[in-house]
DNA sequence: GTCTATATGGCGATAGAC
DNA sequence: GTCTATCGCCATATAGAC
């Protein structure tokens, strides 16, 4: 059953706005394609969502919270760091590989405005020293013992990250576009990923 | 001596777009403030290059050239792969700080447009199988026994890569938004970055 | 070659009929 | 609430004086 189907047309417009925004990014995003890709009038936008911006906002604002929100919970959970770290890595791909456009949706549109970012983090309730300072506890006392934590989650991030968002070069230059290789590439690259932080963490 | 002091209207104009673009990104940028930048009328842009898509494209190419090329330099040195590794990470960090704004540009670019890909590999001369089937070649008599060359390349560059671009996010939940303990914070990574591949092969 | 002034088109936003 | 028609602005691009 599409939900979008039985859903309201504030619904479908944010549905739309979430896609396009997404994709495009909101200045490549056009009021037009949401219109379009929502089934009604350009005018409809406006009537609930009163301008672009606001739209946008809104979009936004969810897409960031939720997407924080899931990097708390494997950190924030009952485990050894190894554990931890392992279940990390399983959700963060699962994360990532289901909404692709995300993580570089968010780090272009932070930076075109890196002002929303206060602003977001207050209005959002995400604590992220929370988070980061109980990692930094957990993982002193045990078997990390010269690896700064902020650098392991910044490495892991980034190796998870980058082959989603260079996709198309990668792509390209590895595997001579050929897209069903990609897509093992990427699947089999969360089991290498895990060993590669274990040798980190053990050595 | 600043060279732009001394150069044509032409290469003003290269430069100034170049600093544009490569911060706004093609639709985030203006016509008019890359005539501001260069310190002339709107009008000589397209007098000298006809179109920002001329402009965009001649800026895009060389910066997409230049950057790949620096990346083989080190990968198709003399050297054992451990030595290899070492100096590629040496010259990516380097490279990467003094032009942060760089990897995304390119990415984000990419994605816009992913047809530029095929004429720009073909145009700018960049053979990356070369570079990457060397290294194949060598890694796999070498140290690397299990490691896939190509989920390697991509960890170390989504390891350096990734502080770079999420700067603004990172710097505000790890740093308080600190920007002289950020900056620390890049320097120290080279070697950490480093020490964790060489226990990444080494294991 | 370099400028000012203007044409042209696209997009966000609004007015107003239904 | 939803549509059509249109306004007003801004950005690329061009015309034409100097």
């Amino acid at each position: 059953m599409d939900k979008t189907l039985n859903s309201s047309t504030e619904e479908k417009i944010y549905e739309a706005a979430r896609r396009v925004f997404v994709s495009k990014g909101m200045e490549g995003a056009r009021m037009q394609e949401i219109a379009d890709e929502a089934g009604m009038n350009k005018a409809l936008l406006h009537y609930y969502y009163r301008s672009k911006e606001n739209l946008f906002k809104a979009v936004f604002k969810d897409i960031f919270t939720k997407f924080f929100r899931k990097i708390g919970t494997a950190l924030l959970s009952e485990a050894t760091v190894k554990e931890k770290l392992m279940l990390f890595i399983d959700e963060y791909v699962d994360l990532i590989q289901s909404n692709p456009y995300v993580p570089q949706f968010i780090i272009n549109e932070i930076n075109r405005d890196p002002l929303m970012l206060k602003s977001l983090m207050f209005e959002s309730g995400i604590e992220p020293q929370k988070i980061l300072f109980m990692f930094d506890k957990q993982a002193n006392g045990e078997t990390l013992k010269k690896i700064d934590p902020r650098h392991l989650v910044v490495s892991i991030i980034g190796m998870l990250v980058f082959p989603i968002v260079a996709r198309p070069i990668l792509q390209m230059i590895y595997f001579n576009d050929d897209q069903d290789v990609y897509n093992q590439f990427l699947t089999e690259r969360k089991e290498i990923v895990k060993n590669m932080v274990l040798k980190i963490i053990e050595a």
